[in-house]
DNA sequence: AGTGTGTCCTGTGTGC
DNA sequence: TGCACACAGGACACAC
């Protein structure tokens, strides 16, 4: 997309998890996307007009590409299972790479929105969000402060993006485990001790990790080219409910917290 | 203000 | 095979 115009917008359907905003197509159509950047788990298209496309892919949503120019013909091959009654936005791309950009979602937990460029980092979805993991304003002293005097449990805190920007369910999981730290532990008792340094430690390490290894590939993940992560095979505790664990050979629990399940080895994690 | 609960939606896997 | 049910990578609205 980068580099490219937006010479067409389909909407087929008028929201997505929430309406989309007004006059979303025309607002679009005929800009160039001089960029394409990430913020948390939000990607952002920031358009000649000055304003910028967000879009979140919530649980299930995913774009897939379809080049119909010539220059890498069946590389970006549609995914075979993905299933089209679900394309609720496509992009009809020219100029630099002329390309077809789907958004299918099954359970339409994404959203997209439009924000002024130069308004983006007060604008709602990242206003209060907190610091990029694998940046510079992500520091063992930024977590401690964030997560000083919240009675909420650790594993739900992690899960807030105020708190630290990107993390979801399966990285919090991973992180608390490599940590030692018991999800059910309070996140202002993680600050007290020198927890709270090896979970900074282990949060960077967990997600380094899993970009190197392409992400992480439960049922439908994929990345754009159609590849899968391969991190799902060195989960220590996610989805391992009974399994083992690695380290001391007892059982893995899966308990609910916030609605979410929190997986974790009640011996190695204090 | 911070925290816990329910909700949005479809697909898949499991147990009966 | 058919059916009911639980659960899924996330964020938000709401009640306290």
């Amino acid at each position: 997309m980068q580099g490219a115009s937006i010479a067409c917008v389909e909407l087929r359907r008028p929201d997505l998890r929430f309406p989309l905003p007004e006059n979303f197509a025309g607002r679009l159509e005929k800009q160039t996307v001089e960029r394409l950047d990430r913020r948390g788990k939000y990607l952002i298209a920031h358009l000649s007009s000055g304003e910028s496309l967000i879009m979140h892919l919530g649980m299930s949503g995913r774009f897939t590409i379809e080049e119909t120019g010539q220059l890498r013909p069946g590389v970006f091959a549609r995914a075979q299972d993905c299933n089209p009654k679900h394309d609720h936005v496509v992009f009809d791309m020219e100029g630099v790479r002329a390309a077809r950009i789907t958004y299918n979602d099954p359970r339409r937990f994404g959203f997209m929105d439009i924000a002024r460029s130069e308004e983006l980092e007060t604008c709602r979805h990242f206003k209060e969000m907190g610091p990029e993991p694998l940046g510079n304003g992500f520091s063992a002293a930024a977590l401690k402060a964030a997560l000083k005097g919240k009675s909420a449990p650790i594993k739900t805190a992690l899960l807030d993006q105020r708190v630290v920007a990107g993390l979801g369910n399966i990285y919090v999981c991973e992180a608390l485990y490599r940590a030692g730290i018991s999800p059910r532990r309070k996140a202002a008792s993680v600050v007290a001790g020198k927890r709270s340094d090896r979970l900074y430690g282990e949060i960077i390490a967990v997600l380094r990790e899993a970009i190197e290894a392409g992400g992480s590939s439960l049922r439908d993940f994929a990345s754009v080219e159609g590849g899968l992560g391969y991190f799902q095979h060195r989960f220590d505790v996610y989805d391992r409910e009974a399994e083992n664990c690695r380290r001391c050979d007892k059982v893995i629990m899966r308990i609910v917290q916030g609605g979410r399940s929190t997986f974790f080895c009640p011996s190695c994690q204090r």
